[in-house]
DNA sequence: TAGTTCTGCGTATAGCATACGCGATGAAGC
DNA sequence: GCTTCATCGCGTATGCTATACGCAGAACTA
Protein backbone atom coordinates (compact mmCIF):
# COMPACT_ATOMS: atom_id res chain seq x y z
CA UNK A 1 0.00 0.00 0.00
CA UNK A 2 1.50 2.87 -1.10
CA UNK A 3 1.90 5.95 1.42
CA UNK A 4 1.12 8.73 -1.19
CA UNK A 5 -2.21 7.64 -2.61
CA UNK A 6 -3.51 9.75 -5.44
CA UNK A 7 -7.12 11.81 -5.35
CA UNK A 8 -9.24 8.74 -5.44
CA UNK A 9 -13.23 7.78 -6.69
CA UNK A 10 -15.38 8.54 -3.69
CA UNK A 11 -16.39 4.80 -3.56
CA UNK A 12 -12.67 3.64 -3.68
CA UNK A 13 -11.54 5.54 -1.05
CA UNK A 14 -14.70 4.60 0.62
CA UNK A 15 -14.27 0.56 -0.63
CA UNK A 16 -10.32 0.74 1.03
CA UNK A 17 -11.08 2.77 4.24
CA UNK A 18 -8.99 5.27 3.12
CA UNK A 19 -11.80 8.36 3.48
CA UNK A 20 -10.09 11.18 5.68
CA UNK A 21 -11.42 10.68 9.37
CA UNK A 22 -13.23 13.27 10.86
CA UNK A 23 -10.97 15.46 13.81
CA UNK A 24 -13.52 16.84 15.18
CA UNK A 25 -17.55 17.70 15.59
CA UNK A 26 -20.62 15.55 16.72
CA UNK A 27 -19.45 11.61 17.39
CA UNK A 28 -20.93 10.05 14.35
CA UNK A 29 -24.30 7.73 15.02
CA UNK A 30 -23.68 5.35 11.90
CA UNK A 31 -21.26 3.92 10.27
CA UNK A 32 -20.54 3.07 6.91
CA UNK A 33 -20.54 -0.84 7.15
CA UNK A 34 -23.89 0.00 9.19
CA UNK A 35 -25.36 1.28 5.96
CA UNK A 36 -23.75 -0.91 4.04
CA UNK A 37 -25.08 -3.70 5.60
CA UNK A 38 -28.68 -2.17 5.94
CA UNK A 39 -28.22 -2.01 2.29
CA UNK A 40 -27.61 -5.72 1.87
CA UNK A 41 -30.06 -6.59 3.93
CA UNK A 42 -33.13 -4.92 2.26
CA UNK A 43 -31.44 -6.11 -1.34
CA UNK A 44 -31.48 -9.62 0.01
CA UNK A 45 -35.34 -9.20 1.50
CA UNK A 46 -37.04 -7.06 -1.27
CA UNK A 47 -34.76 -7.07 -4.44
CA UNK A 48 -32.55 -4.08 -5.61
CA UNK A 49 -35.57 -2.16 -6.95
CA UNK A 50 -36.22 -1.69 -3.45
CA UNK A 51 -33.04 -0.02 -2.02
CA UNK A 52 -33.65 3.23 -1.77
CA UNK A 53 -31.70 5.64 0.01
CA UNK A 54 -35.19 5.96 2.10
CA UNK A 55 -35.55 2.30 2.71
CA UNK A 56 -31.80 2.22 3.53
CA UNK A 57 -32.36 5.03 6.29
CA UNK A 58 -35.67 3.07 7.45
CA UNK A 59 -33.87 -0.01 8.20
CA UNK A 60 -31.50 1.97 10.49
CA UNK A 61 -34.40 3.79 11.91
CA UNK A 62 -32.13 7.47 11.11
CA UNK A 63 -33.33 10.35 8.33
CA UNK A 64 -32.45 9.53 4.98
CA UNK A 65 -30.46 12.45 4.35
CA UNK A 66 -27.69 10.92 7.23
CA UNK A 67 -26.84 8.43 4.70
CA UNK A 68 -25.17 11.35 2.64
CA UNK A 69 -22.74 11.96 5.67
CA UNK A 70 -21.19 8.76 4.89
CA UNK A 71 -21.52 7.76 1.50
CA UNK A 72 -21.18 10.38 -1.24
CA UNK A 73 -24.28 8.93 -3.80
CA UNK A 74 -26.65 6.04 -3.53
CA UNK A 75 -24.07 5.31 -7.15
CA UNK A 76 -21.15 5.01 -4.03
CA UNK A 77 -23.56 2.49 -1.77
CA UNK A 78 -24.28 0.35 -4.53
CA UNK A 79 -20.83 -0.38 -5.28
CA UNK A 80 -19.76 -1.45 -1.79
CA UNK A 81 -22.40 -3.27 -1.30
CA UNK A 82 -21.75 -5.34 -4.25
CA UNK A 83 -18.14 -5.46 -3.16
CA UNK A 84 -18.92 -6.65 0.29
CA UNK A 85 -21.60 -8.98 -1.27
CA UNK A 86 -19.00 -10.77 -3.47
CA UNK A 87 -16.65 -11.03 -0.34
CA UNK A 88 -13.22 -12.44 -0.76
CA UNK A 89 -12.42 -15.31 -2.99
CA UNK A 90 -11.63 -18.97 -1.55
CA UNK A 91 -8.37 -19.65 -0.54
CA UNK A 92 -5.74 -20.61 -3.18
CA UNK A 93 -5.10 -24.19 -3.96
CA UNK A 94 -1.43 -23.97 -5.18
CA UNK A 95 -1.56 -27.73 -6.23
CA UNK A 96 -4.60 -27.05 -9.10
CA UNK A 97 -3.94 -27.06 -12.80
CA UNK A 98 -4.62 -23.97 -14.08
CA UNK A 99 -7.44 -25.66 -15.42
CA UNK A 100 -8.44 -26.82 -12.16
CA UNK A 101 -7.83 -23.83 -10.69
CA UNK A 102 -10.32 -21.12 -13.61
CA UNK A 103 -13.24 -23.65 -13.00
CA UNK A 104 -13.19 -23.58 -9.58
CA UNK A 105 -12.83 -19.91 -9.47
CA UNK A 106 -15.40 -19.56 -11.80
CA UNK A 107 -17.73 -21.82 -9.87
CA UNK A 108 -17.12 -20.19 -6.58
CA UNK A 109 -17.99 -16.91 -8.33
CA UNK A 110 -21.13 -17.88 -9.66
CA UNK A 111 -21.90 -19.14 -6.25
CA UNK A 112 -21.05 -15.74 -4.83
CA UNK A 113 -23.62 -14.17 -7.61
CA UNK A 114 -26.17 -16.84 -6.34
CA UNK A 115 -25.87 -15.85 -3.20
CA UNK A 116 -26.70 -12.25 -4.02
CA UNK A 117 -28.55 -12.44 -7.47
CA UNK A 118 -29.74 -8.37 -7.11
CA UNK A 119 -26.42 -7.69 -7.91
CA UNK A 120 -25.97 -8.52 -11.64
CA UNK A 121 -28.70 -6.18 -11.89
CA UNK A 122 -26.09 -3.30 -10.34
CA UNK A 123 -24.55 -1.83 -13.89
CA UNK A 124 -20.75 -1.94 -13.01
CA UNK A 125 -19.16 1.28 -12.30
CA UNK A 126 -15.48 0.66 -14.33
CA UNK A 127 -12.87 -1.65 -14.12
CA UNK A 128 -12.34 -4.02 -11.02
CA UNK A 129 -10.63 -1.84 -8.13
CA UNK A 130 -12.46 -2.40 -5.23
CA UNK A 131 -10.39 -4.81 -2.26
CA UNK A 132 -12.55 -8.17 -2.77
CA UNK A 133 -12.88 -7.55 -6.56
CA UNK A 134 -9.13 -7.12 -6.57
CA UNK A 135 -8.77 -10.38 -4.80
CA UNK A 136 -10.61 -12.54 -7.14
CA UNK A 137 -8.29 -10.74 -9.72
CA UNK A 138 -6.01 -12.16 -7.69
CA UNK A 139 -6.41 -15.62 -6.97
CA UNK A 140 -7.17 -15.99 -10.97
CA UNK A 141 -3.94 -14.67 -12.40
CA UNK A 142 -2.45 -16.88 -9.69
CA UNK A 143 -4.51 -20.02 -11.53
CA UNK A 144 -3.08 -18.53 -14.91
CA UNK A 145 1.00 -17.91 -13.48
CA UNK A 146 2.33 -21.06 -15.30
CA UNK A 147 0.33 -21.18 -18.46
CA UNK A 148 2.96 -19.56 -20.93
CA UNK A 149 0.44 -16.52 -21.29
CA UNK A 150 1.94 -13.33 -21.13
CA UNK A 151 0.20 -10.40 -18.71
CA UNK A 152 -2.53 -8.85 -21.26
CA UNK A 153 -3.58 -12.78 -22.45
CA UNK A 154 -4.04 -13.67 -18.53
CA UNK A 155 -5.91 -10.00 -18.29
CA UNK A 156 -7.81 -11.53 -21.33
CA UNK A 157 -8.58 -14.97 -20.30
CA UNK A 158 -10.02 -13.52 -17.06
CA UNK A 159 -12.22 -11.28 -18.53
CA UNK A 160 -14.13 -13.93 -20.84
CA UNK A 161 -14.60 -16.16 -17.90
CA UNK A 162 -15.91 -13.50 -15.73
CA UNK A 163 -17.78 -12.71 -18.12
CA UNK A 164 -18.63 -15.58 -19.09
CA UNK A 165 -20.02 -16.06 -15.16
CA UNK A 166 -21.86 -13.07 -14.73
CA UNK A 167 -23.46 -13.30 -17.95
CA UNK A 168 -24.82 -16.85 -15.99
CA UNK A 169 -26.04 -15.10 -13.13
CA UNK A 170 -27.31 -12.33 -14.94
CA UNK A 171 -29.60 -15.38 -16.63
CA UNK A 172 -30.59 -17.06 -13.70
CA UNK A 173 -31.14 -13.56 -12.15
CA UNK A 174 -34.10 -12.99 -15.11
CA UNK A 175 -35.93 -16.30 -14.61
CA UNK A 176 -35.55 -16.37 -10.78
CA UNK A 177 -37.31 -12.38 -11.16
CA UNK A 178 -39.98 -13.45 -13.62
CA UNK A 179 -40.96 -17.11 -11.51
CA UNK A 180 -41.26 -14.60 -8.98
CA UNK A 181 -43.26 -11.81 -10.75
CA UNK A 182 -45.62 -14.58 -12.29
CA UNK A 183 -45.63 -16.90 -9.49
CA UNK A 184 -45.20 -20.05 -12.35
CA UNK A 185 -42.23 -22.16 -12.29
CA UNK A 186 -39.18 -22.34 -14.43
CA UNK A 187 -40.38 -25.26 -16.48
CA UNK A 188 -44.18 -23.75 -16.85
CA UNK A 189 -42.22 -20.26 -17.96
CA UNK A 190 -40.04 -22.27 -20.74
CA UNK A 191 -42.92 -24.26 -21.58
CA UNK A 192 -44.85 -21.17 -22.23
CA UNK A 193 -41.68 -19.81 -23.98
CA UNK A 194 -41.47 -22.52 -26.52
CA UNK A 195 -45.63 -22.19 -27.06
CA UNK A 196 -45.11 -19.02 -27.88
CA UNK A 197 -42.32 -19.08 -30.25
CA UNK A 198 -43.86 -22.31 -31.88
CA UNK A 199 -47.03 -19.61 -32.35
CA UNK A 200 -44.91 -16.77 -33.62
CA UNK A 201 -43.19 -18.49 -35.80
CA UNK A 202 -43.43 -19.08 -39.83
CA UNK A 203 -41.11 -22.71 -40.77
CA UNK A 204 -40.99 -20.85 -44.13
CA UNK A 205 -39.11 -17.91 -42.75
CA UNK A 206 -37.96 -19.79 -39.63
CA UNK A 207 -36.92 -23.26 -40.44
CA UNK A 208 -33.70 -24.16 -38.18
CA UNK A 209 -35.73 -22.47 -34.82
CA UNK A 210 -38.88 -23.84 -35.87
CA UNK A 211 -37.20 -27.53 -35.29
CA UNK A 212 -35.52 -26.30 -31.92
CA UNK A 213 -39.25 -25.30 -31.66
CA UNK A 214 -40.56 -28.65 -32.24
CA UNK A 215 -37.63 -30.59 -31.12
CA UNK A 216 -38.80 -29.41 -27.18
CA UNK A 217 -35.32 -28.39 -26.07
CA UNK A 218 -37.01 -24.96 -25.77
CA UNK A 219 -39.51 -25.58 -23.38
CA UNK A 220 -37.59 -27.25 -20.54
CA UNK A 221 -35.91 -25.30 -17.91
CA UNK A 222 -32.15 -26.31 -18.11
CA UNK A 223 -30.32 -27.46 -15.06
CA UNK A 224 -28.62 -24.21 -14.69
CA UNK A 225 -25.74 -26.05 -13.39
CA UNK A 226 -25.36 -28.04 -16.84
CA UNK A 227 -25.82 -25.26 -19.19
CA UNK A 228 -22.94 -23.50 -16.79
CA UNK A 229 -20.73 -26.39 -17.00
CA UNK A 230 -21.25 -26.86 -21.11
CA UNK A 231 -19.83 -22.60 -21.67
CA UNK A 232 -17.35 -23.16 -18.88
CA UNK A 233 -15.81 -26.22 -20.76
CA UNK A 234 -15.72 -24.81 -23.72
CA UNK A 235 -14.47 -21.80 -23.11
CA UNK A 236 -11.68 -23.59 -20.98
CA UNK A 237 -11.14 -25.83 -24.08
CA UNK A 238 -10.29 -22.73 -26.11
CA UNK A 239 -7.75 -21.62 -24.04
CA UNK A 240 -6.26 -24.99 -23.37
CA UNK A 241 -5.56 -24.89 -27.12
CA UNK A 242 -3.76 -21.64 -26.58
CA UNK A 243 -2.02 -22.79 -23.61
CA UNK A 244 -0.76 -26.07 -25.69
CA UNK A 245 0.29 -24.09 -28.19
CA UNK A 246 2.48 -21.68 -26.57
CA UNK A 247 3.88 -24.91 -24.68
CA UNK A 248 2.89 -23.72 -20.77
CA UNK A 249 4.99 -25.05 -18.04
CA UNK A 250 1.67 -25.67 -16.86
CA UNK A 251 1.00 -29.28 -18.40
CA UNK A 252 -1.04 -30.88 -15.86
CA UNK A 253 -4.68 -29.99 -17.05
CA UNK A 254 -6.85 -32.58 -18.25
CA UNK A 255 -7.95 -33.08 -21.42
CA UNK A 256 -11.78 -32.12 -21.75
CA UNK B 1 -46.80 -17.59 -38.57
CA UNK B 2 -49.98 -19.52 -36.51
CA UNK B 3 -53.45 -18.07 -37.43
CA UNK B 4 -54.51 -19.02 -33.71
CA UNK B 5 -51.92 -16.92 -31.50
CA UNK B 6 -51.84 -17.07 -27.80
CA UNK B 7 -52.26 -14.10 -25.73
CA UNK B 8 -48.87 -11.88 -26.46
CA UNK B 9 -47.43 -9.92 -24.10
CA UNK B 10 -47.62 -6.40 -24.89
CA UNK B 11 -44.43 -5.93 -26.23
CA UNK B 12 -44.35 -8.91 -27.88
CA UNK B 13 -47.67 -8.19 -29.33
CA UNK B 14 -46.41 -4.57 -30.52
CA UNK B 15 -42.69 -6.35 -31.81
CA UNK B 16 -44.88 -8.21 -34.44
CA UNK B 17 -47.41 -6.01 -35.22
CA UNK B 18 -50.06 -7.88 -34.04
CA UNK B 19 -51.82 -5.56 -31.71
CA UNK B 20 -55.47 -4.93 -32.36
CA UNK B 21 -56.39 -2.23 -34.54
CA UNK B 22 -59.19 0.05 -33.29
CA UNK B 23 -62.31 -0.28 -35.40
CA UNK B 24 -63.12 2.90 -34.55
CA UNK B 25 -62.63 6.24 -32.79
CA UNK B 26 -60.76 9.30 -34.25
CA UNK B 27 -57.54 8.65 -36.25
CA UNK B 28 -54.70 8.53 -34.85
CA UNK B 29 -52.05 11.10 -34.76
CA UNK B 30 -49.00 9.03 -34.51
CA UNK B 31 -47.59 5.72 -34.92
CA UNK B 32 -45.80 3.25 -32.98
CA UNK B 33 -42.99 3.40 -35.91
CA UNK B 34 -42.43 7.36 -35.09
CA UNK B 35 -42.16 6.59 -31.75
CA UNK B 36 -39.65 3.91 -31.19
CA UNK B 37 -37.57 6.56 -33.95
CA UNK B 38 -37.96 9.35 -31.69
CA UNK B 39 -36.86 7.08 -29.15
CA UNK B 40 -33.70 5.79 -31.00
CA UNK B 41 -33.13 9.70 -32.31
CA UNK B 42 -32.98 11.17 -28.56
CA UNK B 43 -30.64 7.73 -26.96
CA UNK B 44 -28.46 8.26 -29.81
CA UNK B 45 -27.71 11.68 -29.30
CA UNK B 46 -27.98 11.84 -25.56
CA UNK B 47 -27.82 8.33 -24.39
CA UNK B 48 -29.78 6.21 -22.92
CA UNK B 49 -30.47 8.34 -19.52
CA UNK B 50 -32.10 10.83 -21.80
CA UNK B 51 -34.57 8.69 -22.76
CA UNK B 52 -37.67 9.85 -20.98
CA UNK B 53 -40.97 9.53 -21.92
CA UNK B 54 -41.60 13.66 -21.96
CA UNK B 55 -38.10 14.08 -23.55
CA UNK B 56 -39.52 11.23 -26.82
CA UNK B 57 -43.05 12.83 -26.54
CA UNK B 58 -41.08 16.85 -26.95
CA UNK B 59 -39.26 14.75 -30.08
CA UNK B 60 -42.45 14.54 -31.63
CA UNK B 61 -44.42 17.63 -30.39
CA UNK B 62 -46.30 15.85 -28.54
CA UNK B 63 -47.95 15.48 -24.76
CA UNK B 64 -46.55 12.82 -22.75
CA UNK B 65 -49.41 11.11 -22.13
CA UNK B 66 -50.01 10.48 -25.83
CA UNK B 67 -47.21 8.18 -26.23
CA UNK B 68 -49.48 5.31 -23.45
CA UNK B 69 -51.99 5.38 -26.42
CA UNK B 70 -49.15 3.27 -28.33
CA UNK B 71 -47.02 1.24 -25.65
CA UNK B 72 -48.21 -0.06 -22.53
CA UNK B 73 -44.74 1.19 -20.33
CA UNK B 74 -41.42 2.80 -21.13
CA UNK B 75 -40.36 -0.61 -20.30
CA UNK B 76 -42.16 -1.81 -23.74
CA UNK B 77 -40.75 1.39 -25.76
CA UNK B 78 -36.97 0.22 -25.14
CA UNK B 79 -38.01 -3.61 -26.15
CA UNK B 80 -38.98 -2.32 -29.69
CA UNK B 81 -35.83 -0.10 -29.46
CA UNK B 82 -33.57 -2.26 -28.76
CA UNK B 83 -35.20 -4.68 -31.42
CA UNK B 84 -35.08 -1.97 -34.30
CA UNK B 85 -31.57 -0.69 -33.25
CA UNK B 86 -30.22 -4.09 -33.72
CA UNK B 87 -31.61 -4.69 -36.90
CA UNK B 88 -32.66 -8.01 -38.91
CA UNK B 89 -29.14 -9.94 -39.23
CA UNK B 90 -27.32 -9.88 -42.80
CA UNK B 91 -27.77 -12.49 -45.40
CA UNK B 92 -26.56 -16.39 -44.61
CA UNK B 93 -23.47 -17.35 -45.88
CA UNK B 94 -24.44 -20.90 -47.15
CA UNK B 95 -20.70 -21.39 -48.28
CA UNK B 96 -19.30 -20.29 -44.94
CA UNK B 97 -18.07 -23.34 -42.28
CA UNK B 98 -19.29 -23.12 -38.71
CA UNK B 99 -16.80 -20.77 -38.13
CA UNK B 100 -16.74 -18.96 -40.39
CA UNK B 101 -20.38 -17.73 -40.11
CA UNK B 102 -20.43 -17.82 -36.51
CA UNK B 103 -16.89 -15.77 -36.63
CA UNK B 104 -18.91 -13.28 -38.82
CA UNK B 105 -22.04 -13.64 -37.04
CA UNK B 106 -20.19 -12.43 -34.00
CA UNK B 107 -18.71 -9.48 -35.60
CA UNK B 108 -21.97 -8.12 -37.66
CA UNK B 109 -23.72 -8.42 -33.89
CA UNK B 110 -20.87 -6.76 -32.57
CA UNK B 111 -21.37 -3.83 -34.88
CA UNK B 112 -24.85 -3.61 -34.64
CA UNK B 113 -23.99 -3.27 -31.13
CA UNK B 114 -21.44 -0.35 -31.67
CA UNK B 115 -23.93 1.72 -33.45
CA UNK B 116 -25.96 1.56 -30.99
CA UNK B 117 -23.96 1.49 -27.56
CA UNK B 118 -26.78 3.06 -25.34
CA UNK B 119 -28.71 -0.73 -26.27
CA UNK B 120 -26.38 -2.25 -23.91
CA UNK B 121 -28.02 -0.94 -21.11
CA UNK B 122 -31.25 -1.99 -21.68
CA UNK B 123 -32.02 -4.69 -19.50
CA UNK B 124 -32.50 -7.87 -21.27
CA UNK B 125 -36.47 -8.26 -20.57
CA UNK B 126 -36.56 -12.05 -21.10
CA UNK B 127 -35.58 -14.76 -23.29
CA UNK B 128 -35.33 -13.49 -27.55
CA UNK B 129 -38.85 -13.17 -28.86
CA UNK B 130 -38.79 -10.46 -30.67
CA UNK B 131 -38.73 -10.30 -34.66
CA UNK B 132 -34.88 -8.90 -35.60
CA UNK B 133 -33.90 -11.02 -32.06
CA UNK B 134 -35.43 -14.55 -33.67
CA UNK B 135 -33.94 -13.33 -36.96
CA UNK B 136 -30.01 -13.39 -35.81
CA UNK B 137 -31.10 -16.96 -33.55
CA UNK B 138 -32.19 -18.80 -37.26
CA UNK B 139 -28.95 -17.38 -38.18
CA UNK B 140 -26.55 -19.02 -35.87
CA UNK B 141 -28.42 -21.99 -36.34
CA UNK B 142 -28.27 -21.79 -40.03
CA UNK B 143 -24.34 -21.65 -39.19
CA UNK B 144 -24.48 -24.60 -36.65
CA UNK B 145 -26.54 -27.13 -38.92
CA UNK B 146 -24.03 -29.07 -39.74
CA UNK B 147 -21.74 -29.31 -36.76
CA UNK B 148 -23.21 -32.74 -34.95
CA UNK B 149 -24.73 -30.40 -32.29
CA UNK B 150 -27.87 -31.39 -30.66
CA UNK B 151 -30.67 -28.78 -30.41
CA UNK B 152 -29.72 -28.02 -27.07
CA UNK B 153 -26.01 -28.03 -28.02
CA UNK B 154 -26.59 -25.36 -30.34
CA UNK B 155 -28.51 -23.10 -28.34
CA UNK B 156 -26.28 -23.48 -25.30
CA UNK B 157 -23.52 -22.05 -28.13
CA UNK B 158 -25.32 -19.59 -29.18
CA UNK B 159 -26.06 -18.01 -25.76
CA UNK B 160 -22.50 -18.57 -25.12
CA UNK B 161 -21.22 -16.43 -27.88
CA UNK B 162 -24.05 -13.97 -27.54
CA UNK B 163 -23.77 -13.22 -24.22
CA UNK B 164 -19.95 -12.55 -25.37
CA UNK B 165 -20.30 -9.95 -27.73
CA UNK B 166 -22.99 -8.65 -25.28
CA UNK B 167 -20.49 -8.43 -23.15
CA UNK B 168 -17.78 -7.04 -25.08
CA UNK B 169 -19.95 -4.05 -26.40
CA UNK B 170 -20.93 -3.35 -22.51
CA UNK B 171 -17.36 -2.90 -21.82
CA UNK B 172 -16.97 -0.55 -24.66
CA UNK B 173 -20.10 1.05 -23.55
CA UNK B 174 -18.70 1.57 -20.10
CA UNK B 175 -15.34 3.27 -21.80
CA UNK B 176 -17.27 4.98 -23.81
CA UNK B 177 -19.19 6.28 -21.47
CA UNK B 178 -16.40 7.75 -19.20
CA UNK B 179 -14.24 8.96 -21.75
CA UNK B 180 -17.55 11.31 -22.74
CA UNK B 181 -18.39 11.80 -18.90
CA UNK B 182 -14.60 13.08 -17.80
CA UNK B 183 -13.47 14.30 -21.03
CA UNK B 184 -10.27 11.93 -21.45
CA UNK B 185 -8.87 9.59 -23.89
CA UNK B 186 -9.05 6.02 -23.38
CA UNK B 187 -5.35 5.82 -23.26
CA UNK B 188 -5.44 8.70 -20.46
CA UNK B 189 -8.54 6.61 -18.91
CA UNK B 190 -6.08 3.65 -18.64
CA UNK B 191 -2.95 4.92 -17.51
CA UNK B 192 -4.88 6.33 -14.66
CA UNK B 193 -6.28 3.13 -14.07
CA UNK B 194 -3.16 1.23 -14.28
CA UNK B 195 -1.60 4.23 -11.66
CA UNK B 196 -4.43 4.19 -9.09
CA UNK B 197 -3.93 0.54 -9.56
CA UNK B 198 -0.39 0.76 -8.45
CA UNK B 199 -1.05 3.15 -5.73
CA UNK B 200 -3.69 0.82 -3.96
CA UNK B 201 -1.76 -2.14 -4.23
CA UNK B 202 0.32 -3.68 -1.59
CA UNK B 203 2.53 -5.99 -3.22
CA UNK B 204 2.89 -8.68 -0.28
CA UNK B 205 -1.33 -8.96 -0.96
CA UNK B 206 -1.58 -8.91 -4.32
CA UNK B 207 1.98 -9.91 -6.27
CA UNK B 208 0.84 -11.47 -9.63
CA UNK B 209 -1.58 -8.21 -9.93
CA UNK B 210 1.30 -5.34 -8.96
CA UNK B 211 3.32 -8.14 -11.59
CA UNK B 212 0.57 -7.12 -14.33
CA UNK B 213 0.31 -3.50 -13.06
CA UNK B 214 4.02 -2.97 -13.52
CA UNK B 215 4.10 -5.06 -16.71
CA UNK B 216 2.55 -1.76 -18.04
CA UNK B 217 -0.18 -4.03 -19.96
CA UNK B 218 -3.41 -2.18 -18.02
CA UNK B 219 -1.91 1.30 -18.66
CA UNK B 220 -3.08 0.74 -22.11
CA UNK B 221 -6.19 1.34 -23.77
CA UNK B 222 -6.52 -2.18 -25.67
CA UNK B 223 -7.52 -2.42 -29.44
CA UNK B 224 -11.67 -3.24 -28.77
CA UNK B 225 -11.04 -5.40 -31.98
CA UNK B 226 -8.23 -7.19 -30.81
CA UNK B 227 -9.50 -8.04 -27.36
CA UNK B 228 -12.86 -9.40 -29.11
CA UNK B 229 -11.24 -11.68 -31.49
CA UNK B 230 -9.19 -12.81 -28.88
CA UNK B 231 -11.79 -14.29 -26.88
CA UNK B 232 -13.67 -15.11 -29.70
CA UNK B 233 -11.29 -17.08 -31.03
CA UNK B 234 -10.80 -18.93 -27.74
CA UNK B 235 -14.92 -19.60 -27.80
CA UNK B 236 -14.78 -20.77 -31.36
CA UNK B 237 -11.84 -23.09 -30.50
CA UNK B 238 -13.00 -24.67 -27.78
CA UNK B 239 -16.58 -25.62 -29.79
CA UNK B 240 -14.46 -26.90 -32.71
CA UNK B 241 -12.99 -29.21 -29.58
CA UNK B 242 -16.00 -30.27 -29.33
CA UNK B 243 -17.64 -30.41 -32.65
CA UNK B 244 -14.62 -32.57 -33.71
CA UNK B 245 -15.31 -34.74 -30.92
CA UNK B 246 -18.63 -35.39 -32.24
CA UNK B 247 -17.52 -36.01 -35.71
CA UNK B 248 -19.95 -33.20 -37.55
CA UNK B 249 -20.16 -33.31 -41.05
CA UNK B 250 -18.70 -30.11 -41.94
CA UNK B 251 -14.93 -30.48 -41.58
CA UNK B 252 -14.27 -27.00 -43.41
CA UNK B 253 -13.38 -24.96 -40.65
CA UNK B 254 -9.95 -23.94 -40.39
CA UNK B 255 -7.94 -23.86 -37.54
CA UNK B 256 -6.74 -21.19 -35.07
C1' DT C 1 -79.14 9.71 -34.79
C1' DA C 2 -77.55 7.47 -30.65
C1' DG C 3 -74.27 4.79 -28.56
C1' DT C 4 -69.74 3.31 -28.25
C1' DT C 5 -64.95 3.43 -28.71
C1' DC C 6 -60.88 5.81 -29.26
C1' DT C 7 -57.80 10.06 -29.35
C1' DG C 8 -54.91 13.65 -27.18
C1' DC C 9 -53.47 15.24 -23.14
C1' DG C 10 -54.03 18.12 -18.63
C1' DT C 11 -53.87 17.20 -13.94
C1' DA C 12 -52.58 14.64 -10.20
C1' DT C 13 -50.02 11.24 -7.61
C1' DA C 14 -46.30 8.80 -5.76
C1' DG C 15 -41.69 7.86 -5.64
C1' DC C 16 -36.96 8.94 -6.04
C1' DA C 17 -32.16 11.23 -5.37
C1' DT C 18 -30.10 14.85 -3.51
C1' DA C 19 -29.08 20.21 -2.57
C1' DC C 20 -29.32 23.36 1.09
C1' DG C 21 -29.12 25.05 5.53
C1' DC C 22 -30.38 25.09 10.60
C1' DG C 23 -29.40 23.97 15.35
C1' DA C 24 -26.71 21.02 18.15
C1' DT C 25 -22.45 18.54 19.24
C1' DG C 26 -17.78 17.87 20.24
C1' DA C 27 -12.83 18.46 19.08
C1' DA C 28 -8.95 21.66 18.47
C1' DG C 29 -6.55 25.70 19.58
C1' DC C 30 -5.41 29.38 22.59
C1' DG D 1 -12.10 27.14 30.48
C1' DC D 2 -13.62 29.61 26.52
C1' DT D 3 -13.91 30.38 21.69
C1' DT D 4 -13.75 28.84 17.12
C1' DC D 5 -14.42 25.57 13.82
C1' DA D 6 -15.86 21.38 11.68
C1' DT D 7 -19.12 17.90 11.64
C1' DC D 8 -23.51 15.61 12.85
C1' DG D 9 -28.51 14.57 12.01
C1' DC D 10 -32.08 15.65 9.33
C1' DG D 11 -36.19 18.80 7.88
C1' DT D 12 -37.43 21.15 3.91
C1' DA D 13 -37.25 21.93 -0.76
C1' DT D 14 -36.39 20.93 -5.60
C1' DG D 15 -36.57 18.67 -9.83
C1' DC D 16 -37.27 14.63 -12.30
C1' DT D 17 -39.68 10.47 -13.55
C1' DA D 18 -43.49 7.07 -14.80
C1' DT D 19 -48.03 6.61 -15.07
C1' DA D 20 -53.23 6.65 -13.22
C1' DC D 21 -57.32 9.07 -14.10
C1' DG D 22 -60.73 11.40 -16.49
C1' DC D 23 -62.47 15.16 -19.68
C1' DA D 24 -63.90 16.84 -24.21
C1' DG D 25 -63.94 15.86 -28.78
C1' DA D 26 -63.49 12.81 -32.96
C1' DA D 27 -64.98 9.05 -35.64
C1' DC D 28 -67.03 4.53 -36.40
C1' DT D 29 -70.96 1.21 -36.04
C1' DA D 30 -75.65 -0.20 -35.89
Amino acid sequence: MADKTPELPGNLAAAWGLRARPGKGPKRGLSLDQIVKAGLAVAAADGLAAVSMSRVAAELAVGTMSLYRYVDSKRELLDLMVDTAMGPPPAADPGASWREGMSGWASAQLAAYRDNLWGVQVPISGPPATPNALGWLELALFYLRRTGLDEGQKMSVILLTSNYVRSQATMEAQLDTAVRALEQSPSDLMAGYNKLLSSLLDPQRFPELAAVAASGVLGKADDWDDEFIFGLQRILDGVDVLVRSLGGEDYRQKPS
